[in-house]
DNA sequence: TGGTTGACTGACCGGACGTTCAGTAGACCG
DNA sequence: CGGTCTACTGAACGTCCGGTCAGTCAACCA
């Protein structure tokens, strides 16, 4: 039952390669250059070939966009799941996000081009069902781990929404930089950075925080 | 000398409501689905009319781009120029930077679309081309005054080129929030989240920074 | 081995959009 | 007022690209 036919396997396989694909291709030409014909002579596929697998152009692209966030999803939640202090937390998901990046160099051309609605209104409605709602899930959750925090004082009470997405944004330029550079700087280095600056803050003052 | 003829004040207005209907539209479909009809119905003149006072699609999305960046810049200067510690001006320039995208929300839309290469490798080469140097010039001065500050002792040593996007996105995050929300928030607030989260953290700590 | 199936192909279609340019109409001049 | 000039118009053109579907061929079967 659990068991693949042949035909389910070839299948699947097809699709990966084809969202492989997809994101090289959108990777190389940006989300609006990339076209069909490319992401179907990328696969080793004739272009009809992709419509067998994907409704249209945008089912493609979502279906890929979704597939890989997932992953990244399944890290950040992983990150966020265990028992440390908050501080801990979001250096985990710091790293969650660099490895996730590092090994997915391609995605994050896609991840940026989805966050703001683009094309024909249809597409845009499309968009907004699917990505949006992804990336405010995960700005939800945040808000949810740092609201928790703040409730058991081991933050400041500030507004969470606005502080879950400046640590988000704040992070995601730190791995654009990163993923531009091509000589990888230590992430450590950059971890420490981001979190040290978001607990403590950049100014000079007189005692360190608590260590509780 | 100064003084313009009658022809060449017509011709400026022309296309100053040129481009603002370009930013409008930009606005309203995004950058990939804004086409030149709309752009012209939007304006009040015929296709044909956009290039008699543009070469092409491209130069009027430059151009408009230019033009409105340039405003901002202008505020962003003035708010580093001025005499006071690193953290008012920076919080000055947040202050600009809600005020200007206050007044130009059609123009966000525009300056998101901008940041990453997107089109055609010709597109993508122009907007290297005009974009990404204004972006880095951006990031560089404020890299400078962050450096500047580190050596007075004003803040800690860290990367400056990372603070400075860290800063500068974790800031564009706020400004998304801030133009998605039909009600405008008071500025003051999220200004001050933001001055003080940068400076001294969200970490709950025994003593505050030295006010010098 | 002849027949059947269906995954795959790629030439083709239709529509969208940037760009062009012959035509128009209104302002200006002599 | 007739003639000229030119800013402006919008139909037409060419290109590009997503999507289609008749045809191909390798695998499998009887």
């Amino acid at each position: 039952m659990a068991a693949k036919s042949k035909e389910e396997v070839v299948q699947e396989f097809r699709m990966q390669s084809i969202q492989e694909a997809t994101m090289k291709v959108i990777a190389r030409k940006g989300m609006a250059a990339a076209t069909m014909q490319e992401i179907a002579e990328e696969a080793g596929v004739a272009k009809g070939t992709l419509y067998l697998y994907f409704r249209d152009r945008d089912e493609l692209v979502e279906k890929t966009f979704e597939n890989a966030m997932t992953q990244l999803h399944e890290r950040i939640d992983a990150a966020l799941a265990g028992e440390g202090t908050i501080e801990e937390k979001l250096r985990q998901v710091i790293v969650a996000k660099f490895k996730f990046f590092e090994d997915h160099r391609e995605f994050f051309r896609l991840y940026m081009s989805l966050r703001i609605p683009e094309g024909n209104p249809a597409q845009q409605r499309r968009q907004k069902r699917t990505c949006q709602p992804q990336y405010r899930a995960r700005v939800d959750q945040l808000v949810g781990v740092l609201e928790d925090a703040m409730k058991r004082g081991e933050i400041r009470e500030l507004d969470p929404r606005r502080l879950a997405l400046l640590f988000i944004e704040g992070t995601n330029a730190i791995v654009i930089e990163r993923i531009m550079e091509e000589s990888a700087s230590p992430a450590a280095d950059d971890v420490e950075l981001i979190a040290s600056t978001l607990f403590d803050g950049i100014g000079i003052r007189k005692s360190k925080r608590s260590t509780h």
